[in-house]
DNA sequence: AGTTTCTAGTTGCAACTCGAAACCTATTTA
DNA sequence: TAAATAGGTTTCGAGTTGCAACTAGAAACT
């Protein structure tokens, strides 16, 4: 009488490969209309309605994507107290903290994708440039790449409190 | 004998709110396993059958993904010479050049998904010091929030070349 | 040469998710 | 009181995902 296992369709990303935290990170943001979401947030929208109209989403799917992104945490839903039909959606710290991952993602799309600059720029508000690439940078602000990176165990990480040489190398990340 | 228009389920991303590109860099990349596929490449992996194992992602999916990545620019897919029953995916630099955008996603979910720092460390290879957090950067290097950013019309940019004050202020991207 | 194994797929099917429209309930507003 | 608004939920057809089985071409073994 053994009953067959319900096949479990949709395993969750964050089970394989538990040492990196990316499949984690792509639970929630990972799943359609997510980003849409959280730029249309970052931009001042906050009620159903609007990000209704904004993004063109159906319904029952805005629905279901605010709740997600309220149970992990990167919105938080709040009853507006002068019109108690209307719920406040707002980025909590988390979701802000996405703020540099969306950008890059933008970059991205700007550089690779669309081609042209986008218009309106993102500018810091203080001098009105527009802000930097977003990009990797070692500890004394040196840009970058796949090429100068590897992975080490956390054990021989070097804090700059000593400088002498370990031999821990795990893995380069750059295969090209 | 108007024939009714076919719906056009699953319509682009992209065609919603072309002023950014953000959309359209979401059309490949906003797939599930897409980030996967391409973290696992950063690590190395070049053949089906290892993405395969590594990932647990089914085969039609995986070729399905392949395929799009390939069409996309992302991976570029060419025969094994020692072994032509291979064939080998690698990243263009169009996929390398998410390395930031992918590092930035993983920062975040370190930070706020699993909260320990993950190990093996991502390091400069030339001193062995752990990365800066991938971060918004004004042109002289300070740190930005959503606070400080907002966005312009391309005509008034500050170039630096003048530095007068200008009054095309579009929006603020912050909010709360 | 013939069989087996390996690589990279494709096909078929069941479960699940998405999208559009209709419906529901609690407030305002006219 | 009737109508409009805000934020959902329900229903249903169509598309997508996941698993297992099958296929085709290339290499390895016997």
């Amino acid at each position: 009488m053994t009953q067959p296992t319900p096949a479990k369709l949709r395993e969750p990303l964050a089970e394989i490969a538990a040492c990196c935290s990316l499949p984690q990170a792509l639970e929630t943001m990972g799943e359609r209309w997510s980003f849409m979401i959280l730029r249309a947030s970052f931009n001042g929208l906050h009620h159903f309605e609007e990000f209704l109209e904004e993004l063109g989403i159906a319904r029952n799917i805005l629905s279901n994507r605010l709740t997600r992104l309220v149970e992990s945490g990167i919105l938080k839903r709040a009853p507006c107290i002068d019109d108690r039909r209307k719920i406040e959606y707002r980025l909590t710290d988390k979701g802000l903290d996405l703020l540099p991952t969306m950008i890059a993602l933008r970059q991205w799309g700007e550089k690779w994708e669309s081609g042209v600059p986008s218009n309106p720029v993102l500018v810091d508000e203080r001098d009105r440039r527009a802000i930097q690439p977003i990009s990797i940078l070692a500890h004394d602000g040196r840009v970058l790449t796949h090429h100068d990176l590897c992975w080490i165990d956390i054990a021989d990480l070097n804090t700059g409190a000593v400088d002498d040489d370990h031999e821990g190398v795990v893995k380069r990340i750059a295969t090209i």
